[in-house]
DNA sequence: GATAAATGCTAAATCAATTCAGCACCCAGC
DNA sequence: GCTGGGTGCTGAATTGATTTAGCATTTATC
């Protein structure tokens, strides 16, 4: 008893029209001349039939699928990853686009096949996100196939949306220097490398960018910078524990994440010192330990999800200028700063 | 300069045949009586062109579209959505399938859309997931299209991926219990309503009867059970700090879930009591948290990428027998447990 | 040497849509 | 009465694959 799937030609049948008339009229066709009767037909015959239109079908004559294209490097591990995607899928239910996923691992040999599989099944397009924000090669797509990158950079001809790190940036110093902090501020997670290597992260470059324009606009110095190369708790954990072992304590630390954050915490109360009435935090990231925290954390979050949506809507518009759309990092208020 | 995609036509030009034998020689038609001669010109013809079938015209004509629909209640916020969605690709790659994701929200409407989009692009089958593992209604698919549920249950009928949870109970208490602990361990999580309502969470009820078989089969019993709705970090530790309040200790916790561990840490911690030295702790889930608390937590994790995985091959298999299957909760050994 | 069978391949139909050229009808105008 | 133009619609081609029926050859069989 297989039911088959209703055609345009059972909406003609039933309507008593060519499907040519059906097809003209439920896809509101603008020049044609068919009548007001014959509208009502079709849609009264589509809609009694529960009549959904066979994309295969219709991709096979036009160009159009409704279908983008993400593909990333990572889907899990961090909330960063799963939000944007998340985003991405809002942004594409709205405009009645469906999403096909791919994941790469950074592995060159799979992010080809990846973006072939995805020209098999004819993409619209193709969001091209990293996790690991930077520069990256733009894959070569069809012309009719459009490309926007996702916390990633490439040469000028694409289109990318990054998160607006420098403001972030700036707003992390506004933060401790409103509350009143002038001396012992300490930079965690600081990187000589990152600060220069382009290719390795854009976005921490431009982070740590803003974070140094601002502390010069105020006239502020940092008291120590602790440069850290994984950003994980343990490593926040041990750079504040020896910090602490100064005579000199820390007043306020800006960490370059939230994780660091994390370890700096448990250095901190491992001493019996307390956030924020000893020393202050301000983070980036907002992951989800950050709310978990006691006190929460405050942190400059990574939006995620107006990311993955403005890319979606981005690749939709087909208008919209080439080039880096930046998405504001909200500031998120919590308990870690003091005001002196 | 459009470049044109390459066909079956092109293909069939070059290697001075009709599309018909090159389609039978590039599916490997096993009856056919081409010559090898034709077979290697249709070969290297279609290697030299780079030709890629296109997918809507196959899916045109035979029923087949090498997609499958992931459709999950959330996609972000837990690293279990998106551990789910990453073993769903990395099966999904492994049979040259591709997937198409939809998010719905729980809300049913999003729902039925979500269906009809993903039919409407022809999927092979569709994984039907839900974070809050429990009873679904099992939506209404074509004849030619397969379902499975992922951690979710429904009608004997349908197949469902779930976690083996009553496994998973037995092995955190065998983790205490052969650890030495006999007296003092407290049940922080459980909850009256959870154990008996199977509609509201099948797998945590499972969790539950197997942490209380283990129990008895060892001849133990709980010191206490704090019972708790919402499984968050503040709610453990409001718990925990009352708990502490007794004269009593605690000497082991069994917590249902990470963050509620997270909170029991918080709360010890504040009162200068060490893990695991006074207090042995076990958890479940190994959220990215359980790793990031000193000392390490020790936890039974809910396996996502494998269900994930599971789900699609078998999807894809097509002989799987219906009903449940269990996937292992692998027992994550960190450091919060005492031997006593 | 005629017939049968095997070999190697092709033409055309099919899938479900879109789209272009054009048919039949009616009315107006000369 | 015949042309011209507008109206309302349809037929057939098209998209890129798969698949069935069947057409020429060649080879084997008696």
């Amino acid at each position: 008893m297989t039911t088959r799937r209703v055609t345009l030609a059972d909406v003609a049948r039933r309507a008593g029209l060519s499907s040519s008339a059906a097809s003209m009229i439920l896809n509101g066709r603008p020049d044609t001349r068919l009548s007001n009767d014959a509208h009502d037909r079709v849609h009264r015959a589509a809609a009694e039939l529960g009549y959904r239109p066979n994309v295969a079908a219709r991709s096979l004559r036009v160009d159009k699928t409704q279908t983008i294209g993400f593909i990333s490097d990572t889907v899990a591990s961090t909330r960063f990853a799963s939000g944007l995607i998340k985003g991405a899928l809002a942004a594409a239910e709205q405009a009645e686009h469906v999403i096909l996923l791919a994941e790469t691992g950074g592995d060159p040999a799979r992010e080809t096949e990846a973006i072939a599989a995805l020209l098999d099944r004819q993409v619209d397009g193709i969001v091209f996100a990293t996790m690991r924000s930077r520069e990256v090669v733009a894959p070569v797509l069809p012309d009719n196939t459009r490309l926007v990158l996702l916390n990633a950079t490439s040469d000028s001809h694409s289109t990318s949306v990054l998160p607006d790190e420098k403001r972030g940036g700036r707003a992390a110093v506004s933060l401790l220097a409103d509350a009143g902090h002038r001396e012992g501020i300490v930079l965690l997670g600081h990187n000589q490398e990152i600060e220069r290597d382009v290719f390795r992260s854009t976005t921490v470059a431009r982070r740590l960018a803003g974070i140094r324009a601002e502390m010069q606009d105020r006239g502020l110095t940092f008291e120590r910078e602790e440069s850290i190369w994984e950003w994980a708790p343990q490593q926040g954990f041990t750079a504040v524990e020896s910090l602490l072992a100064e005579p000199l304590l820390p007043r306020a630390l800006l960490c370059l994440n939230d994780p660091l954050a994390f370890g700096a915490y448990q250095a901190l109360t491992e001493r019996g010192l307390r956030v924020p009435d000893d020393v202050s935090i301000v983070s980036f990231d907002n992951d989800e330990i950050a709310s978990y925290l006691r006190p929460g954390l405050t942190t400059i979050a990574l939006p995620h999800e107006g990311m993955g949506a403005r890319a979606v809507e981005l690749l939709l518009d087909g208008t919209a200028p080439h080039g880096e759309h930046l998405v504001e990092m909200p500031v998120i208020v919590r308990a870690s700063i003091r005001q002196v």
